[in-house]
DNA sequence: TTTTAGTATTAACACTTGTTCATAATAAAG
DNA sequence: CTTTATTATGAACAAGTGTTAATACTAAAA
Protein backbone atom coordinates (compact mmCIF):
# COMPACT_ATOMS: atom_id res chain seq x y z
CA UNK A 1 0.00 0.00 0.00
CA UNK A 2 2.34 2.39 1.34
CA UNK A 3 4.91 3.92 -1.74
CA UNK A 4 8.39 2.77 -2.31
CA UNK A 5 11.00 5.96 -2.47
CA UNK A 6 11.75 4.87 -5.68
CA UNK A 7 7.95 5.17 -6.71
CA UNK A 8 7.53 8.05 -5.43
CA UNK A 9 10.19 9.27 -7.20
CA UNK A 10 9.15 8.29 -10.21
CA UNK A 11 5.64 9.94 -9.31
CA UNK A 12 7.07 13.25 -8.32
CA UNK A 13 9.46 13.13 -11.57
CA UNK A 14 6.48 12.51 -14.06
CA UNK A 15 4.41 15.16 -12.16
CA UNK A 16 7.40 17.77 -12.78
CA UNK A 17 8.59 16.63 -16.18
CA UNK A 18 4.31 17.07 -17.35
CA UNK A 19 4.37 20.67 -16.23
CA UNK A 20 7.97 21.56 -16.55
CA UNK A 21 9.04 19.28 -19.07
CA UNK A 22 12.91 17.12 -18.60
CA UNK A 23 15.56 19.95 -18.44
CA UNK A 24 13.06 22.13 -16.22
CA UNK A 25 12.32 19.91 -13.60
CA UNK A 26 15.75 19.61 -11.63
CA UNK A 27 17.10 16.59 -9.30
CA UNK A 28 16.60 19.14 -6.21
CA UNK A 29 12.80 20.00 -7.36
CA UNK A 30 12.34 15.95 -7.40
CA UNK A 31 13.70 14.83 -3.91
CA UNK A 32 12.59 17.98 -1.94
CA UNK A 33 9.21 16.75 -3.02
CA UNK A 34 9.62 13.47 -2.23
CA UNK A 35 11.24 14.66 1.05
CA UNK A 36 14.80 13.42 0.86
CA UNK A 37 18.22 15.40 -0.25
CA UNK A 38 19.25 15.18 -3.93
CA UNK A 39 22.59 12.71 -3.18
CA UNK A 40 19.50 10.00 -1.84
CA UNK A 41 17.93 9.63 -5.61
CA UNK A 42 20.93 8.15 -6.90
CA UNK A 43 20.66 5.13 -4.19
CA UNK A 44 17.70 4.36 -6.45
CA UNK A 45 18.57 5.58 -10.19
CA UNK A 46 21.86 6.08 -11.95
CA UNK A 47 21.48 9.48 -13.33
CA UNK A 48 18.22 11.32 -14.17
CA UNK A 49 18.22 10.22 -17.32
CA UNK A 50 17.68 6.63 -15.79
CA UNK A 51 14.61 8.37 -14.41
CA UNK A 52 13.20 9.32 -18.02
CA UNK A 53 13.87 6.16 -19.59
CA UNK A 54 12.13 4.35 -16.48
CA UNK A 55 8.87 6.49 -17.01
CA UNK A 56 9.13 5.99 -20.65
CA UNK A 57 9.28 2.94 -21.25
CA UNK A 58 6.74 2.05 -18.29
CA UNK A 59 3.88 4.68 -19.73
CA UNK A 60 4.79 4.80 -23.27
CA UNK A 61 2.57 2.21 -24.39
CA UNK A 62 -0.10 1.76 -21.68
CA UNK A 63 -1.13 5.72 -21.52
CA UNK A 64 -0.97 6.27 -25.08
CA UNK A 65 -2.70 3.73 -27.26
CA UNK A 66 -5.34 1.60 -26.10
CA UNK A 67 -4.32 -1.76 -27.40
CA UNK A 68 -8.21 -3.68 -26.89
CA UNK A 69 -6.66 -5.39 -29.91
CA UNK A 70 -6.68 -8.72 -27.96
CA UNK A 71 -10.46 -8.85 -28.80
CA UNK A 72 -10.95 -10.15 -32.52
CA UNK A 73 -11.45 -6.78 -34.66
CA UNK A 74 -12.96 -8.48 -36.86
CA UNK A 75 -15.88 -9.16 -34.64
CA UNK A 76 -16.18 -5.53 -33.51
CA UNK A 77 -15.20 -3.47 -36.26
CA UNK A 78 -19.02 -4.78 -37.48
CA UNK A 79 -20.64 -3.34 -34.68
CA UNK A 80 -20.42 0.06 -36.56
CA UNK A 81 -20.89 3.21 -35.04
CA UNK A 82 -20.48 1.27 -32.05
CA UNK A 83 -17.05 0.36 -32.31
CA UNK A 84 -15.88 4.22 -32.99
CA UNK A 85 -18.34 5.25 -30.13
CA UNK A 86 -16.22 2.67 -27.83
CA UNK A 87 -13.02 3.66 -29.64
CA UNK A 88 -13.29 7.03 -28.81
CA UNK A 89 -14.80 6.61 -25.40
CA UNK A 90 -11.59 4.94 -24.33
CA UNK A 91 -9.44 7.69 -26.05
CA UNK A 92 -11.40 10.21 -24.15
CA UNK A 93 -10.87 8.23 -20.84
CA UNK A 94 -6.99 8.48 -21.61
CA UNK A 95 -7.30 12.32 -21.31
CA UNK A 96 -8.70 12.10 -17.52
CA UNK A 97 -6.90 9.39 -16.87
CA UNK A 98 -4.61 11.24 -14.51
CA UNK A 99 -0.66 9.57 -15.27
CA UNK A 100 -2.16 9.23 -18.76
CA UNK A 101 -2.62 13.12 -19.19
CA UNK A 102 0.65 14.05 -17.50
CA UNK A 103 2.20 11.73 -19.69
CA UNK A 104 0.45 12.99 -22.94
CA UNK A 105 1.59 16.35 -21.57
CA UNK A 106 5.38 15.47 -20.87
CA UNK A 107 5.21 13.96 -24.55
CA UNK A 108 3.75 17.19 -26.27
CA UNK A 109 6.41 19.50 -24.71
CA UNK A 110 9.30 16.61 -25.74
CA UNK A 111 7.64 16.13 -29.65
CA UNK A 112 9.65 18.93 -31.31
CA UNK A 113 12.79 18.82 -29.18
CA UNK A 114 13.21 14.95 -28.78
CA UNK A 115 13.67 12.20 -31.26
CA UNK A 116 13.03 9.57 -29.10
CA UNK A 117 9.60 10.88 -28.11
CA UNK A 118 8.73 11.76 -31.70
CA UNK A 119 9.39 8.15 -32.39
CA UNK A 120 7.21 7.40 -29.33
CA UNK A 121 4.45 9.37 -30.98
CA UNK A 122 4.86 8.24 -34.58
CA UNK A 123 4.49 4.57 -33.65
CA UNK A 124 3.31 3.60 -30.64
CA UNK A 125 0.39 6.57 -30.63
CA UNK A 126 -0.14 7.44 -34.43
CA UNK A 127 0.88 4.51 -36.31
CA UNK A 128 -0.72 1.93 -33.77
CA UNK A 129 -4.17 3.88 -33.69
CA UNK A 130 -3.99 4.37 -37.35
CA UNK A 131 -3.54 0.41 -38.45
CA UNK A 132 -6.40 -0.81 -35.98
CA UNK A 133 -8.81 2.26 -37.45
CA UNK A 134 -7.96 1.26 -41.28
CA UNK A 135 -8.54 -2.14 -40.93
CA UNK A 136 -12.19 -1.68 -38.96
CA UNK A 137 -13.02 1.00 -41.70
CA UNK A 138 -11.83 -1.88 -44.47
CA UNK A 139 -14.33 -4.39 -42.73
CA UNK A 140 -17.56 -1.76 -42.79
CA UNK A 141 -16.62 -1.15 -46.06
CA UNK A 142 -16.47 -5.00 -47.23
CA UNK A 143 -20.02 -5.32 -44.97
CA UNK A 144 -21.32 -2.24 -47.27
CA UNK A 145 -21.97 -0.34 -43.56
CA UNK A 146 -20.18 2.55 -45.44
CA UNK A 147 -19.04 4.40 -48.15
CA UNK A 148 -16.54 3.02 -49.81
CA UNK A 149 -13.10 4.98 -49.82
CA UNK A 150 -9.02 4.63 -48.68
CA UNK A 151 -9.47 2.81 -45.07
CA UNK A 152 -6.36 4.98 -44.56
CA UNK A 153 -7.32 8.22 -45.70
CA UNK A 154 -10.65 7.80 -43.30
CA UNK A 155 -8.70 6.23 -40.51
CA UNK A 156 -6.68 9.60 -40.28
CA UNK A 157 -10.02 12.04 -41.17
CA UNK A 158 -11.27 10.06 -37.87
CA UNK A 159 -8.41 9.91 -35.61
CA UNK A 160 -7.25 13.16 -35.96
CA UNK A 161 -10.07 15.42 -34.53
CA UNK A 162 -9.57 13.00 -31.92
CA UNK A 163 -6.00 13.94 -30.99
CA UNK A 164 -6.77 17.67 -31.32
CA UNK A 165 -10.06 17.34 -29.11
CA UNK A 166 -7.66 15.76 -26.34
CA UNK A 167 -4.99 18.02 -26.74
CA UNK A 168 -7.69 20.73 -25.91
CA UNK A 169 -8.79 18.82 -23.05
CA UNK A 170 -5.45 18.86 -21.67
CA UNK A 171 -4.47 22.30 -22.26
CA UNK A 172 -8.45 23.70 -20.40
CA UNK A 173 -7.81 21.62 -17.58
CA UNK A 174 -3.96 23.26 -16.98
CA UNK A 175 -5.59 26.21 -16.22
CA UNK A 176 -8.45 24.77 -13.98
CA UNK A 177 -11.28 25.77 -16.36
CA UNK A 178 -14.50 23.69 -16.84
CA UNK A 179 -13.41 21.03 -19.19
CA UNK A 180 -17.13 19.97 -19.58
CA UNK A 181 -17.70 21.62 -22.87
CA UNK A 182 -14.46 20.09 -24.80
CA UNK A 183 -15.97 16.74 -23.25
CA UNK A 184 -18.57 16.32 -25.04
CA UNK A 185 -16.33 17.21 -28.71
CA UNK A 186 -15.52 13.52 -28.53
CA UNK A 187 -19.26 12.45 -28.74
CA UNK A 188 -20.21 15.18 -31.42
CA UNK A 189 -17.58 13.71 -33.50
CA UNK A 190 -18.55 10.69 -33.81
CA UNK A 191 -21.91 11.66 -34.44
CA UNK A 192 -20.86 13.84 -37.25
CA UNK A 193 -18.04 11.30 -38.84
CA UNK A 194 -20.74 8.63 -38.71
CA UNK A 195 -23.66 10.47 -40.37
CA UNK A 196 -21.21 11.51 -43.14
CA UNK A 197 -19.79 8.50 -44.15
CA UNK A 198 -22.51 6.13 -43.35
CA UNK A 199 -24.11 3.76 -46.29
CA UNK A 200 -28.28 4.50 -45.83
CA UNK A 201 -29.18 4.35 -49.17
CA UNK B 1 19.73 44.15 -46.50
CA UNK B 2 22.37 43.74 -44.18
CA UNK B 3 20.75 42.76 -41.22
CA UNK B 4 21.22 44.89 -37.89
CA UNK B 5 22.23 42.73 -34.61
CA UNK B 6 19.29 43.00 -33.25
CA UNK B 7 17.71 41.79 -35.98
CA UNK B 8 20.16 39.25 -35.70
CA UNK B 9 19.45 38.25 -32.13
CA UNK B 10 15.77 38.02 -32.88
CA UNK B 11 16.22 35.44 -35.61
CA UNK B 12 19.11 33.51 -33.71
CA UNK B 13 16.55 33.19 -30.83
CA UNK B 14 13.72 32.18 -32.57
CA UNK B 15 15.81 29.24 -34.08
CA UNK B 16 17.08 27.99 -31.09
CA UNK B 17 13.85 29.22 -29.11
CA UNK B 18 12.27 25.90 -31.80
CA UNK B 19 14.53 23.80 -31.54
CA UNK B 20 15.69 23.58 -27.32
CA UNK B 21 12.47 26.14 -26.26
CA UNK B 22 13.08 29.26 -24.17
CA UNK B 23 14.56 27.76 -20.62
CA UNK B 24 16.85 25.39 -23.21
CA UNK B 25 17.85 28.08 -25.36
CA UNK B 26 20.93 30.58 -22.87
CA UNK B 27 21.67 34.01 -23.43
CA UNK B 28 25.38 32.30 -23.95
CA UNK B 29 24.14 30.26 -26.93
CA UNK B 30 22.24 33.03 -28.69
CA UNK B 31 25.58 35.21 -28.47
CA UNK B 32 27.79 33.20 -29.68
CA UNK B 33 25.47 32.00 -32.88
CA UNK B 34 25.32 35.91 -33.29
CA UNK B 35 28.90 36.55 -33.01
CA UNK B 36 29.42 38.73 -29.80
CA UNK B 37 29.75 38.34 -26.43
CA UNK B 38 26.46 37.23 -23.81
CA UNK B 39 26.92 40.91 -21.98
CA UNK B 40 26.33 43.13 -25.53
CA UNK B 41 22.99 41.79 -26.08
CA UNK B 42 22.00 43.79 -23.30
CA UNK B 43 22.51 46.43 -24.98
CA UNK B 44 19.38 45.18 -27.61
CA UNK B 45 16.99 43.67 -25.07
CA UNK B 46 16.48 44.64 -21.33
CA UNK B 47 16.48 41.21 -20.35
CA UNK B 48 16.09 37.10 -21.52
CA UNK B 49 12.05 37.74 -21.37
CA UNK B 50 12.18 40.83 -23.36
CA UNK B 51 13.84 38.91 -26.58
CA UNK B 52 11.12 36.43 -25.92
CA UNK B 53 8.13 38.86 -26.06
CA UNK B 54 9.46 40.73 -28.73
CA UNK B 55 9.17 37.35 -30.98
CA UNK B 56 5.80 36.57 -29.62
CA UNK B 57 4.00 40.14 -30.50
CA UNK B 58 6.25 39.97 -33.75
CA UNK B 59 5.18 36.40 -34.92
CA UNK B 60 1.96 35.37 -32.62
CA UNK B 61 -0.60 36.85 -35.50
CA UNK B 62 1.49 36.72 -38.93
CA UNK B 63 2.51 33.30 -38.22
CA UNK B 64 -0.41 31.33 -37.06
CA UNK B 65 -3.60 32.61 -38.38
CA UNK B 66 -3.76 33.36 -42.31
CA UNK B 67 -5.87 36.77 -41.48
CA UNK B 68 -7.20 36.86 -45.20
CA UNK B 69 -10.47 38.54 -43.75
CA UNK B 70 -9.87 41.74 -45.40
CA UNK B 71 -11.76 40.21 -48.36
CA UNK B 72 -15.46 39.73 -47.94
CA UNK B 73 -16.46 36.38 -46.61
CA UNK B 74 -19.82 36.54 -48.05
CA UNK B 75 -18.36 36.09 -51.51
CA UNK B 76 -15.50 33.75 -51.09
CA UNK B 77 -17.23 31.42 -49.02
CA UNK B 78 -19.67 31.06 -51.97
CA UNK B 79 -17.11 29.50 -54.21
CA UNK B 80 -17.66 26.17 -51.44
CA UNK B 81 -14.91 23.59 -52.10
CA UNK B 82 -12.80 26.47 -53.60
CA UNK B 83 -13.05 28.48 -50.61
CA UNK B 84 -11.91 25.48 -48.14
CA UNK B 85 -9.03 25.08 -50.85
CA UNK B 86 -8.00 28.43 -50.25
CA UNK B 87 -8.24 28.19 -46.69
CA UNK B 88 -6.20 25.23 -46.55
CA UNK B 89 -3.26 25.99 -48.75
CA UNK B 90 -2.53 29.18 -47.02
CA UNK B 91 -2.34 26.72 -43.95
CA UNK B 92 -0.06 24.64 -46.11
CA UNK B 93 1.73 27.27 -46.70
CA UNK B 94 2.63 28.59 -43.16
CA UNK B 95 3.79 24.84 -42.56
CA UNK B 96 6.25 25.18 -44.83
CA UNK B 97 7.20 28.99 -44.40
CA UNK B 98 10.75 29.18 -42.30
CA UNK B 99 9.91 31.67 -39.92
CA UNK B 100 6.19 30.48 -39.02
CA UNK B 101 7.32 26.77 -38.97
CA UNK B 102 9.82 28.06 -36.26
CA UNK B 103 7.40 29.85 -34.07
CA UNK B 104 5.03 26.92 -34.33
CA UNK B 105 7.76 24.34 -33.31
CA UNK B 106 8.25 27.09 -30.34
CA UNK B 107 4.64 27.54 -29.81
CA UNK B 108 4.12 23.54 -29.67
CA UNK B 109 7.13 23.31 -26.94
CA UNK B 110 5.49 26.15 -24.72
CA UNK B 111 1.67 24.95 -24.85
CA UNK B 112 2.13 22.74 -21.98
CA UNK B 113 4.38 25.07 -19.75
CA UNK B 114 3.43 28.74 -20.63
CA UNK B 115 -0.26 30.19 -19.95
CA UNK B 116 0.54 33.41 -22.56
CA UNK B 117 1.31 30.73 -25.21
CA UNK B 118 -1.58 28.86 -24.15
CA UNK B 119 -4.21 32.33 -24.71
CA UNK B 120 -2.41 32.95 -27.94
CA UNK B 121 -2.75 29.51 -29.14
CA UNK B 122 -6.24 29.58 -28.25
CA UNK B 123 -7.29 33.10 -29.62
CA UNK B 124 -5.00 33.91 -31.88
CA UNK B 125 -4.74 30.74 -33.59
CA UNK B 126 -7.72 28.67 -32.73
CA UNK B 127 -10.73 30.92 -32.42
CA UNK B 128 -9.76 32.78 -35.14
CA UNK B 129 -9.77 29.91 -37.68
CA UNK B 130 -12.78 28.61 -36.23
CA UNK B 131 -15.10 32.43 -36.39
CA UNK B 132 -14.01 32.57 -40.62
CA UNK B 133 -15.20 28.37 -40.71
CA UNK B 134 -18.21 28.48 -39.12
CA UNK B 135 -19.51 32.06 -41.10
CA UNK B 136 -18.18 30.36 -44.12
CA UNK B 137 -19.88 27.12 -43.24
CA UNK B 138 -22.99 29.00 -41.99
CA UNK B 139 -23.23 30.91 -45.58
CA UNK B 140 -22.47 27.47 -47.60
CA UNK B 141 -25.60 25.97 -45.59
CA UNK B 142 -27.87 28.94 -46.52
CA UNK B 143 -27.13 28.61 -49.97
CA UNK B 144 -27.86 24.72 -49.62
CA UNK B 145 -23.95 23.77 -50.87
CA UNK B 146 -23.63 21.95 -48.28
CA UNK B 147 -25.86 19.49 -45.95
CA UNK B 148 -27.17 21.51 -42.62
CA UNK B 149 -25.50 20.97 -39.44
CA UNK B 150 -24.27 23.26 -36.61
CA UNK B 151 -21.61 25.51 -38.10
CA UNK B 152 -18.91 25.41 -35.38
CA UNK B 153 -18.91 21.67 -35.50
CA UNK B 154 -18.25 21.93 -38.79
CA UNK B 155 -15.82 24.61 -38.52
CA UNK B 156 -13.74 22.55 -35.60
CA UNK B 157 -14.14 18.99 -38.06
CA UNK B 158 -12.91 20.63 -40.93
CA UNK B 159 -9.88 22.41 -38.45
CA UNK B 160 -8.39 19.75 -36.53
CA UNK B 161 -7.23 17.27 -39.10
CA UNK B 162 -5.04 20.66 -40.79
CA UNK B 163 -3.62 20.97 -37.71
CA UNK B 164 -2.90 17.40 -37.04
CA UNK B 165 -1.40 17.65 -40.69
CA UNK B 166 0.38 20.43 -40.06
CA UNK B 167 2.19 19.47 -36.53
CA UNK B 168 2.93 16.13 -38.72
CA UNK B 169 4.72 18.11 -41.33
CA UNK B 170 6.87 19.73 -38.66
CA UNK B 171 7.58 16.60 -36.91
CA UNK B 172 8.56 14.90 -39.97
CA UNK B 173 10.67 17.71 -41.38
CA UNK B 174 12.79 17.77 -37.85
CA UNK B 175 14.11 14.53 -38.77
CA UNK B 176 14.85 15.64 -42.16
CA UNK B 177 13.14 12.88 -43.98
CA UNK B 178 10.77 14.12 -46.57
CA UNK B 179 7.76 15.15 -45.84
CA UNK B 180 6.35 14.84 -49.47
CA UNK B 181 3.69 12.23 -48.47
CA UNK B 182 2.62 14.33 -45.46
CA UNK B 183 2.09 17.29 -47.74
CA UNK B 184 -0.74 15.49 -49.64
CA UNK B 185 -2.78 15.35 -46.82
CA UNK B 186 -4.06 18.73 -46.95
CA UNK B 187 -5.36 18.29 -50.31
CA UNK B 188 -6.84 14.69 -49.80
CA UNK B 189 -8.30 15.95 -46.65
CA UNK B 190 -10.32 19.06 -48.77
CA UNK B 191 -11.41 16.16 -50.90
CA UNK B 192 -12.68 13.54 -48.78
CA UNK B 193 -14.47 16.22 -46.20
CA UNK B 194 -16.22 18.06 -49.02
CA UNK B 195 -17.34 14.86 -50.50
CA UNK B 196 -18.78 14.12 -46.95
CA UNK B 197 -20.46 17.49 -46.65
CA UNK B 198 -22.04 18.25 -49.57
CA UNK B 199 -24.99 18.61 -51.15
CA UNK B 200 -25.37 17.00 -54.31
CA UNK B 201 -29.69 15.43 -54.57
C1' DT C 1 39.04 67.64 -34.07
C1' DT C 2 36.52 66.99 -30.28
C1' DT C 3 32.11 65.43 -28.49
C1' DT C 4 28.77 62.09 -28.21
C1' DA C 5 25.88 58.04 -28.79
C1' DG C 6 25.82 53.33 -29.72
C1' DT C 7 27.81 48.99 -29.38
C1' DA C 8 31.37 45.92 -28.17
C1' DT C 9 34.48 43.48 -24.44
C1' DT C 10 36.28 41.53 -20.10
C1' DA C 11 35.45 40.22 -15.61
C1' DA C 12 32.80 39.25 -12.02
C1' DC C 13 28.42 38.25 -9.19
C1' DA C 14 25.15 35.08 -7.11
C1' DC C 15 22.71 31.17 -8.09
C1' DT C 16 21.31 26.65 -10.12
C1' DT C 17 22.53 22.52 -12.45
C1' DG C 18 23.90 17.13 -12.34
C1' DT C 19 26.83 14.25 -9.92
C1' DT C 20 30.16 12.15 -6.49
C1' DC C 21 32.10 10.78 -2.10
C1' DA C 22 32.74 9.81 2.61
C1' DT C 23 29.83 8.95 6.22
C1' DA C 24 25.87 8.14 9.14
C1' DA C 25 21.24 6.11 10.14
C1' DT C 26 18.25 2.23 9.53
C1' DA C 27 16.44 -2.26 9.22
C1' DA C 28 16.77 -7.12 7.97
C1' DA C 29 19.77 -11.65 8.37
C1' DG C 30 23.17 -14.27 10.65
C1' DC D 1 24.04 -8.86 19.56
C1' DT D 2 26.57 -8.44 15.57
C1' DT D 3 27.00 -8.37 10.70
C1' DT D 4 25.44 -6.68 6.41
C1' DA D 5 22.85 -4.42 2.84
C1' DT D 6 20.10 -0.57 1.94
C1' DT D 7 19.11 4.10 2.06
C1' DA D 8 19.79 8.45 3.97
C1' DT D 9 22.85 12.84 4.77
C1' DG D 10 26.05 16.89 4.20
C1' DA D 11 29.58 18.86 1.74
C1' DA D 12 31.84 19.61 -2.24
C1' DC D 13 32.87 19.68 -7.43
C1' DA D 14 32.86 21.66 -12.09
C1' DA D 15 30.05 23.64 -15.29
C1' DG D 16 26.29 26.49 -16.73
C1' DT D 17 22.67 30.11 -15.82
C1' DG D 18 20.98 35.38 -16.16
C1' DT D 19 22.67 39.73 -15.24
C1' DT D 20 25.65 43.85 -14.08
C1' DA D 21 29.53 47.17 -14.04
C1' DA D 22 33.51 49.36 -15.74
C1' DT D 23 35.72 50.09 -19.80
C1' DA D 24 37.15 50.19 -24.64
C1' DC D 25 36.09 50.62 -29.56
C1' DT D 26 33.69 52.80 -33.49
C1' DA D 27 31.29 55.89 -36.33
C1' DA D 28 28.43 59.92 -36.94
C1' DA D 29 27.41 65.05 -35.15
C1' DA D 30 29.23 69.25 -33.36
Amino acid sequence: MKKTTKEQILDVALDLFSQKGYKGASIRMISSKVGIRESAIYNHFKNKEDILNTIVSTLSSSSLSLLSSNKPLEESAKKGKSFLREFAASFKLLAYDNKSEKFFRFMMIELMQNKKMRDIFMNDFHKAHLKILSQAFFIMMQEDMIYSSDPMLMAREFLSPLFFYRMQVTLVKIDKENSSIESTLFEKHIDFFWEMIVNNK
